[in-house]
DNA sequence: GTCTTCCTACCTAACGTTAGGTAGGGTGGA
DNA sequence: TCCACCCTACCTAACGTTAGGTAGGAAGAC
């Protein structure tokens, strides 16, 4: 159970503040979840910051992982590009929640320097994935990919920060079909 | 004074909730900034959440006016289209911060109901004047006015977060480039 | 085999601090 | 006189965190 419940803490803690933010991440709600005492968690992290830091992390290393997986998926630069707006989707479906690194990026001023650094980490993997693919799809001239990933990366937040706001993932996928309706993301 | 004193609160309020949220916001260092006492805010707002709901929907009023202002000074709506994401560059200006109703978005499920409320009609109200000025201009049919006005607000808002997490104006406007490159919005 | 030692994992109790909020009093202008 | 305004003093609840201790297992020496 001891490496399980570090896995518990990781997993509860991220759906924590993907609902409620890093600020109100608590530390006896999130252990009475995981089934111990707020103390006991200090037995795994050694303070808020790097509990905070530890779930940043783990949440840009599954994205990059998910994100490999699509581009491995088929040599189609612009199929996988039509299709990243999904990995924003689940968290809508999950209980109307946010990307970690957009709740983050909300309170971003009162966050530890540790888990500034992983929020910007995870916005720049991104983004470096969507040029990637940008440039293999030709969708845009060499130097232009890297604007043009920020833009995506940008507009699909923005896509699920409006979503939770109102009309959940319906709004989602209608704001989404905006942008390929403009040409922002390939159909 | 009295009137004064309020109007300081709702004022010096809304700057740090754009900067550190609602749940941030703290009624003795709010109080500090205004030159008065904590309990002496109650005076003037019942408790918190009236306290937000105000803040929220003076920020609504401001910017419908704000708004209505760049719908009439010229009757070429593309033209005030265009100029519609610098109304969100100023708070990247001033510190940092994000539009209120963004910051609120992202701890929407902590908010009292009223300030919910006018979070949803601040996003109400945008993609309203955005449908209107994009019927006006003819940059979509009738019926695509109303999604593509929400396309156009949560790409704004998305790039605000986004230029927060790393590079400010200079990011933001990049991305604002990069829409209209893509059609998104008029130039 | 068993005794000692050290470890992990968790506990209870309490720390100092801060949060929103309340009670009741003083003061100054109409 | 009275009421708006702001004060001091205080409350309870919650926060992250620390101190100190317990239960149980692994490991080495004899």
């Amino acid at each position: 159970m001891t490496l399980n419940s570090r896995e518990a803490i990781l997993a509860a803690a991220r759906l924590r503040v993907q609902a409620h933010g890093y600020g109100g991440l608590s530390f006896r709600d999130l252990a009475a979840e995981v089934g111990i005492k707020a103390p006991s968690i200090f037995h795994h992290f050694a303070n808020k910051a790097e509990l905070g830091a530890a779930v940043a992390r783990r949440y840009r290393e599954d994205a990059a992982a998910a994100l490999a997986a699509l581009a491995e998926e088929g040599p189609d630069a612009r199929a996988s590009l039509a299709r990243y707006p999904a990995t924003f989707r689940g968290a809508l479906e999950n209980g109307n929640r946010l990307c970690l690194a957009s709740v983050m990026a909300a309170e971003l001023a009162d966050l530890p320097p540790p888990v500034q650094a992983e929020v910007r980490d995870f916005a720049a993997m991104n983004i470096a994935w969507l040029a990637g693919r940008i440039a293999a799809a030709g969708l845009a001239a060499p130097e232009g990919a890297g604007p043009r990933a920020r833009a995506v990366f940008a507009a699909v937040a923005g896509a699920q920060l409006l979503a939770r706001g109102g009309g959940g993932v319906a709004a989602f996928d209608a704001v989404v079909d905006s942008y390929r309706a403009a040409g922002l993301i390939p159909s």
